[in-house]
DNA sequence: TCCAATGTTTCGCC
DNA sequence: GGGCGAAACATTGG
């Protein structure tokens, strides 16, 4: 569920509840939900994995995490919602994610210029970020949320194989070009993604992610664990360079 | 049945 | 204090 072009996904289906009263507020959440009721929900925004909904004091950040989901005008029997919202003419219901309450606006705690899906994506500046890292791998960098909020572990691996890239290569070693068609495939691709779940056609689209054969080459695909996160990456040995 | 997974934070240890 | 690994959270599908 939990890349950025799925929570662009959830923010369009929370708007029309944008300008709604909260009449009364539930769930498990650590925070106080009193604080919620008879609020009117003034924005509902994205950046990145996160999606906010915001009021005039303060925002609800909800980021669904590995397993988090949700449920809207159709609350999920025999399951305690972490929040959930009822307001006039909807329910909104979410289960098994991060729930923040937090005081103020978000554009203090947010650079919506590192959001991947945002308007105000800039590219350049991802660049610029890419330049001051030191010896990081590239799998770590697409997974870098002050980078490239928003991207994750599929989106890594699908872009590493359009661009010919291994996963371990350094970022200091690539030629400025491809760091370029980096940052610049990292959005293409989200957008795609977004296409694709949108029509529920995501996993026929994945070239090397849990493949077993390269489709370029015929290769059989290495899966391993890479990066500081040791997160999955799956590439073709053959195709994608590496740089070091 | 078991394991791994589209994620992140926190804690303990060196 | 930085960096690393493990744990924690907790659901679903293969």
């Amino acid at each position: 569920m939990p890349e950025g072009p799925s929570i662009v996904i959830l923010k369009e289906l929370l708007l029309p509840y944008a300008g709604k009263i909260v009449q009364s507020a539930e769930g498990n959440a650590a925070i106080d939900l009193s604080r919620l009721s008879r609020k009117k929900i003034l924005g509902i925004k994205s950046w990145g994995k996160h999606t906010l909904i915001c009021f005039s004091d303060f925002y609800i950040r909800i980021h669904l995490l590995m397993f988090g989901s949700y449920s809207i005008n159709e609350p999920k029997e025999n399951r305690v919602p972490r929040l959930s919202l009822r307001l006039k003419g909807g329910e909104l219901n979410f289960y098994t994610c991060q729930v923040k309450l937090v005081e103020g606006k978000p554009d203090k705690d947010y650079d919506w210029e590192a959001d991947v899906m945002g308007d105000a994506w800039n590219a350049a500046k991802a660049l610029e970020k890419i330049h001051t890292l030191d010896s990081a791998l590239v799998c770590d960098v697409l997974l870098d949320q002050q980078i490239f909020s928003g991207s994750g572990n599929i989106i890594k691996n699908e872009v590493l194989f359009r661009l010919a890239v291994h996963p371990e290569s350094q970022v200091q070693a690539m030629p400025q070009s491809i760091l370029k068609k980096l940052v610049k495939e990292t959005r293409s691709y989200s957008f795609d993604f977004y296409h694709w779940k949108k029509a529920n056609v995501l996993r026929k689209h994945w070239l090397i992610y849990k493949k077993a054969i390269c489709p370029r080459c015929h290769t059989p695909v290495t899966s391993t664990h890479t990066g500081k996160g040791k997160r999955l990456s799956c590439f073709c040995p053959d195709c994608q360079q590496l740089y070091h």
